[in-house]
RNA sequence: CGGGGUGUAGUAUAUCGGUAGUAUAUCUGUUUUGGGAACAGAAGGGCAGGGUUCGAUUCCCUGCACCCCGACCA
């Protein structure tokens, strides 16, 4: 994409309203806009990020097993009622809505019930099972203080999955498998090494739940980090019991800020016997479902990765989400330049290497270097008449200081992979 | 929801009970072009409503919005 036509700018003053390092440096670089507090669309950068993020969860649910679909925003009050949830008494972050002709609607700030009330229609027999549906959809909630940019909003986008299992032990199987691949997913992200699998609160039908922990102090959570183990223990179930439990040694931990980027949860029959969902087993008696839910909110996500990938000049994409893979940058004005500029555009456009081509003119040097910073692609290439005079171009990793002169043949061998 | 704070131009800020200033961004022109360039010119602003006052952006009240701390957070 060619800067020249992206509506966005980067902003020089950072946000007089944002203190989170990921709202400051989202919308500096125009990846996100504000529109009121804990609400923000997504520019055509943060988006294309947003995208990146989405395919590698899709790719790793699939993996497993998953089955994406799409859920309605819109909730059934009846439904709600079933698990006595529609209340306001109970939860308290409902948006809700009044039809024109009498009645009321909720917006979705959790799945779990139109879920279970979906595949009720869907699971009659042991042969049906199990089943992993799972959706990427806008969440809301009405949260009295939404917080953290990005991390903590209103409105936003997340995954979630839910499994259908016959049993404990085939719903136990899943959970370590989908417990497998969201290592997998925050390794890809880029996070792999500052988050932990966490062991967090169970409720009802199992001892614990597993959140995926980020360490970083802009997290709302404490955890006790065992980095030999490479587990962490919140802080709500951090007690002598908890530790025996697990075999970690006291002496061992370190207590860390951090960001829940994911979390997954045994649901037993907590939805399954209020919606009266059961199959028939092979010897024909009525048995209930257990159920799993398997979260992960994309913004947050981002956030995240921006609160922990970055430096003071911008944001430092892993090139796994990067919005682009490559920023060129055409300096001066001289037509030379732009013409070899704009064949390796072409040429990089061709070999399918996504690119960001900076060229905007009587744009000066330092500016275009310094919202390369900004924007944080992984690869920063400058094609000016240096460079060329050199014998070609300059190519500059975001985490490098330096960049080196290299051909034509050198550049694409070094970003074709 | 409890406590604290703030609303001035697209953005960031200053001053003052008496013509609202600066930076940046924007537009025009000339020069410049490897780390946010120089000069000249232009355009653009007091959250809303009420009160006090000769006069309110400033003081007071109400509302709204936003931020921070805490509580809450499948």
């Amino acid at each position: 994409m060619k800067q020249s036509q992206l509506f966005t700018k980067t902003q020089k003053e950072s946000p007089a309203d944002e203190i989170s390092k990921n709202a400051e440096l989202l919308i500096k670089g125009g990846f996100i806009h504000k529109e009121m507090a804990g609400v923000y669309s997504f520019l055509p950068l943060g988006l294309r990020v947003i995208n990146k993020i989405e395919t590698i969860i899709r790719e790793e649910m699939n993996q497993i097993g998953g089955v994406e679909m799409r859920t309605t925003a819109f909730q059934n009050k009846e439904v709600w009622e079933k698990s006595n949830r529609w209340d306001d008494e109970v939860v308290d972050v409902w948006f809700k809505t009044a039809l024109k002709n009498g009645g009321e609607i909720g917006l979705s700030f959790t799945n779990e019930e139109a879920y279970a009330n979906m595949l009720k229609q869907y699971i009659q027999s042991y042969k049906d099972l199990p089943m992993y549906p799972y959706d990427f959809k806008t969440i809301f909630r009405n949260e009295t203080r939404s917080k953290s940019g990005i991390m903590r909003g209103r409105e936003f986008y997340w995954k979630a999955l839910y499994s259908f299992s016959k049993d404990n032990a085939e719903h136990a199987a899943f959970y370590e498998k989908a417990k497998e691949a969201y290592k997998k997913i925050f390794k890809r992200a880029g996070i792999g090494h500052l988050t932990y699998t966490t062991f967090a609160s169970g409720g009802s039908f199992s001892k614990f739940s597993h959140e995926f922990q980020t360490v970083s102090g802009a997290g709302e959570d404490t955890i006790y980090v065992d980095e030999a183990k490479g587990i962490a223990i919140n802080k709500e179930v951090y007690n002598d019991e908890v530790l025996a439990d697990l075999g970690v040694d006291k002496a061992n931990v370190v207590e860390q800020r951090a960001i829940e980027v994911g979390n997954i949860f045994s649901l037993g029959t907590k939805f399954s016997t209020p919606f009266n969902l059961t199959y028939k087993n092979e010897t024909g008696d009525d048995v209930e479902v257990v159920m799993g839910s398997y979260g992960i909110g994309l913004g947050r996500l981002m956030g995240t990765i921006v609160e922990v990938l970055s430096d003071d000049k911008g944001i430092i994409w892993p090139e796994s989400v990067a919005p682009f893979k490559v920023h060129m940058l055409a300096l001066g004005e001289s037509e030379n330049v732009k013409e070899k500029a704009n064949e390796l555009y072409e040429l990089l456009s061709k070999k399918n290497i996504e690119v960001l081509f900076d060229d905007r003119a009587g744009v000066m040097a330092g500016e275009k270097f310094a919202d390369a910073d900004l924007l944080g692609m992984p690869y920063r290439v400058v094609v000016s008449e240096r460079s060329l005079k050199d014998g070609g171009y300059e190519i500059k990793k975001r985490t490098e200081d330096k960049g080196k002169i290299v051909t034509e043949q050198e550049l694409l061998s070094m970003l074709e992979n």
